[in-house]
DNA sequence: ACAATTACCTGTATGC
DNA sequence: TGCATACAGGTAATTG
């Protein structure tokens, strides 16, 4: 599932590419993919434009476009941005095909069709999209130790639901947030408020590290997560706790244990994340 | 105000 | 073999 370390992956193998290319026309065969204008207004907007860069915030893709606009797309589960040519086949639900300048296309793919694109100038784009309700950017320099403590600091709810909260920490998922509490050898249950001054910081290391090594290996694909080649990640064969309950940690051979966490299963290890 | 549940979708795995 | 059911997960909307 794209996550933050998804996206970023789609970002940076679809930006050297994007940049530069003018938008020649756009095909919809699912409306119900554009969130923001209606579809004929989206179509009108987009054709002609420029793609100037691309950024990331949280789990969303921004494309920058000529004349103030920007193009804002959340994957959720099964979305695909992928590069194509004029004779690639299509993949099946594929539901948007972007034909852009140099013989490139651009196509959006999504099994499940929970993906949502939005067009508007940035204050706009912004708001539609929603994201200015977007908490804290867990890579971003500005992010430090201080900012988690005050993030964990008088909640009571488990530290699973704080970091899939994405109005509190932007881009974590299931299955980073089941590793990094791993790592951090914290239990998922933990009340926030609860954190000792060292245990901030050992889960601040470990989303770190987590994310990074996400990155690394070009994300994570248990199903259907494919960078903007269509390729793989390779993170999936590191996970330590996600998807392996009944399996023995890694770390001392207890079994580990899958567990609802605010209505998200959750696997951890009991020894380990006592 | 907050937490839990449901809706949105489809492919895959499981049980009978 | 075929059918029903559960589950997967991100977020918005709804319910309690």
């Amino acid at each position: 599932m794209p996550e933050l370390p998804e996206v970023e992956t789609v970002k940076r193998t679809l930006e050297p590419h994007l940049q530069g290319k003018k938008i020649i026309a756009v095909e919809i065969y699912h409306p119900g993919v554009i969130a923001f204008p209606g579809v004929d207004e989206f179509c009108k907007l987009i054709e002609g434009k420029t793609i100037q860069s691309l950024g990331r915030r949280g789990k969303y893709l921004i494309i920058q476009l000529s004349g103030g606009y920007y193009l804002v797309a959340h994957l959720r589960m099964t979305g695909r941005l992928v590069l194509a040519g004029e004779s690639d086949p299509l993949a099946s639900h594929t539901h948007i095909i972007f034909a852009l300048s140099k013989g490139l296309y651009l196509h959006w793919v999504d099994t499940r069709r929970f993906g949502r694109l939005y067009l508007a100038e940035k204050d706009t784009a912004a708001f539609v999209a929603g994201l200015n309700k977007l908490g804290a950017e867990p890579l971003d320099d500005s992010f430090d130790r201080e900012t988690l403590a005050a993030i964990c600091s008088g909640r009571q709810r488990p530290l699973k639901q704080i970091l899939l909260d994405q109005q509190l920490l932007a881009g974590i998922g299931n299955i980073y947030a089941d590793e990094m509490l791993f790592l951090a050898g914290l239990s998922p249950m933990r009340p926030g408020e609860s954190l000792s001054r060292d245990e901030i910081d050992r889960l601040y290391e470990a989303m770190q590290a987590v994310l990074q090594q996400g990155i690394a290996n070009q994300g994570t694909s248990i199903k259907d997560y494919v960078d903007g080649f269509g390729q793989r990640g390779k993170n999936q064969d590191f996970l330590k706790v996600y998807g392996r309950a009944g399996k023995p940690c890694t770390r001392c051979g207890t079994v580990l244990v899958k567990k609802k966490i605010g209505g998200r299963s959750t696997c951890y290890c009991p020894l380990c994340q006592g």
